[in-house]
RNA sequence: GCGGCUAUAGUUCAGUGGCAGAACGCCGGUCUGUGGCACCGGAUGUCGUGGGUUCGACCCCCACUAGCCGCCCCA
């Protein structure tokens, strides 16, 4: 038996990289509360429905990449004894009392007896009759005359009568099916893929639009999906992302919102210290528009798809979108020849696009207009956008995101158009971390105001308390051992502090503790009173 | 899901068909209330897991698992 080991594609984050962490998220959380978004925490895993129509069923995130299950069923008895007394009185039966429950046993008009059993098997949920108490109990009661039984067998798939057992189908044996859900708890559930489509489920669940307010929401999660771990790809990662959603009385679909956005992701970005990204920007235009372009865009490959590197020609066939993301330099020049989704955008997203662009110019935030830029979501619409950085190898986006004006009425919600993004921040941290290492920063974990040393385990009591005291004004303090040799407690001490307090007996007795200073190797005395401001409590 | 590379001490990595190695780190000592430096000594371990070939396998072969990189796809 080998060690249990985080399952493939997941990992666990530890000190010093926490603190990295940690400080991406307070710079979310300080940067977007200007912006004046509110936090929102949506459950980590949701209906599978909810992303089937939210991102799409023919995505490859929900047709292979989802985590997902079908929740544990309780059988409903009660539901099925209803079912079945419907069924008895079709048939004019009745039931015998003192016959255990689940069990029933029917006297027909023509003194023949039938006998139902059910029971519930464990393992498969499956009910089936069992024979024997049928047998039994008729030899207990002295029946005798013909047997017929009417049984149900309730398979959970609705598997049908080529799984009932053979010997109910006996010629003295009726088997019926009953009708019904049994399993009224089953539900098949998706750890979350993405949040996008957990906010707007939340956001009309609640009813948000009838505030007649927009909603400004952000959320920091971890997510999941079932693909290959890659560089800045695994299987649970986490994203920062925000929505600005709302209905269109409230200003929703301005172009100023999703300028907003952009804006506050540059400065995002720019206040982490990240430096190199670039931003591209696109339209994909309406929920009309799309269909037109996928078919122009089909129709052109026809003719180009043939001289184009294998997985294109795949792609024009399956995914012609996709052609558009084709990396390989040879294809290129070609794809660019390809018809621009800019030339099949309406005239009210063309507008849309061109505020957007002005805005931003306004403001002094660079982007770059990128035709191809098609991401793979259904719920996007006009605006799209991805900030990149070189340096994160095939996984180079260091965040996404658009604008979903139809999603809402996608999920059964109103119409509430919205935009927003999600932050790889597993990216985030990678390109910190390559920054760091560039820049020679020292990722030297923090060193501890004091480290108070008891010496004797006659001291541990008392050092606690100093401790206590020290904590409680606020300093970082590291409390070593009493049965620590001196020696050891000034290594330890080295490592974890940039002061030692030295605490034994004669401290103790007198007082008076003894402080020194690592870096400059001087050692004084101090009043204990005095200890936390020496050490720069304030 | 597919392909390439990889898996040896806490870490980074050498290694050979015949006793399991280095550096750093760790522990102890020189030094019993004074760390860093130096010197001396010590422990590092299922050589990813399971099979096979062989007198003998960390090494060769097969399978599996995981990691990295890429593909698909995507943030």
């Amino acid at each position: 038996m080998g060690q249990i080991k985080a399952v493939r594609g997941t990992r666990d984050l530890l000190p010093p990289e926490t603190e990295l962490w940690n400080h991406i998220e307070t710079t979310a959380r300080r940067v977007f509360a200007r912006y004046a978004f509110g936090e929102i925490r949506t459950p980590i895993f949701e209906d599978t429905q909810l992303f089937a129509r939210g991102v799409g069923e023919e995505t490859d995130i929900v047709s292979k990449e989802m985590y997902t299950w079908e929740d544990r069923a309780r059988f409903d008895r009660a539901a099925l004894r209803n079912n079945w007394w419907k069924q008895v009185q079709a048939y004019s039966l009745r039931p015998i009392p003192d016959f255990p429950p689940c069990h029933a046993v029917f006297e027909q008009p023509d003194g023949t007896i039938q006998l139902v059993n059910f029971v519930e098997n464990a393992t498969s949920g499956e009910m089936k009759f069992i024979w024997d108490a049928v047998h039994s109990y008729r030899e207990q009661h002295g029946i005798s005359g013909q047997l017929s039984v009417i049984g149900t067998i309730v398979f959970p798939r609705g598997n049908q009568s080529d799984s009932v057992p053979l010997e109910c189908r006996d010629g003295s044996i009726d088997c019926r099916e009953i009708d019904g859900n049994f399993y009224p708890s089953r539900q098949s559930l998706t750890l979350r893929p993405e949040n996008t489509a957990g906010v707007v489920r939340a956001y009309i669940e609640h009813k948000l639009g009838d505030t007649g307010l927009l909603q400004k929401l952000y959320y920091i999660g971890p997510q999941f999906r079932r693909e290959r771990p890659q560089k800045g790809r695994y299987r649970q990662f986490y994203q920062i992302g925000a929505e600005v959603i709302g209905p269109p009385s409230a200003g929703s679909e301005s172009p100023l919102r999703d300028a907003e956005i952009l804006e506050m992701l540059a400065t995002f970005l720019d206040e982490l210290g990240i430096t190199g990204w670039t931003l591209e920007l696109n339209s994909v235009g309406s929920a009309a528009d799309r269909p037109r372009y996928v078919q122009a865009l089909r129709e052109a490959l026809v003719d180009v798809a043939p001289t184009l590197c294998v997985d294109c020609q795949r792609r024009a066939v399956m995914n012609p979108l996709r052609v558009l993301d084709c990396k390989v330099p040879e294809d290129q020049p070609k794809i660019d020849e390809l018809p621009k989704i800019a030339d099949f955008l309406d005239e009210d997203s063309r507008a849309h696009f061109a505020q957007v662009c002005a805005a931003l110019d306004a403001c002094g935030v660079a982007y770059t207009v990128s035709p191809r830029l098609v991401r793979g979501l259904d719920y996007y619409t006009r605006t799209t956008f991805e900030f990149t950085h070189g340096g994160l190898g095939a996984q180079n986006a260091l965040l996404g995101g658009g604008r979903y004006d139809g999603l809402s009425e996608m999920l059964g919600g109103p119409k509430a158009p919205g935009i927003g993004f999600a932050i790889g921040a597993d990216r985030l941290v990678l390109t910190l971390q390559a920054q760091q290492v560039a820049q020679g920063a020292s990722s030297a974990a923090l060193l501890a105001d004091a480290y108070i040393a008891p010496l004797g385990e006659a001291q541990q009591a008392e050092s606690l308390v100093l401790a206590r005291e020290l904590r409680r004004a606020g300093l970082h303090v590291e409390l070593g051992d009493g049965t620590f040799r001196l020696k050891k407690s000034f290594e330890m001490g080295n490592k974890l502090a940039r002061k030692i307090v030295l605490f034994g007996e004669e401290e103790a007795a007198s007082g008076m503790v003894t402080v020194k200073d690592f870096q400059t190797g001087e050692q004084t005395k101090v009043p204990r009173g005095e200890l936390a401001k020496m050490l720069g409590a304030q």
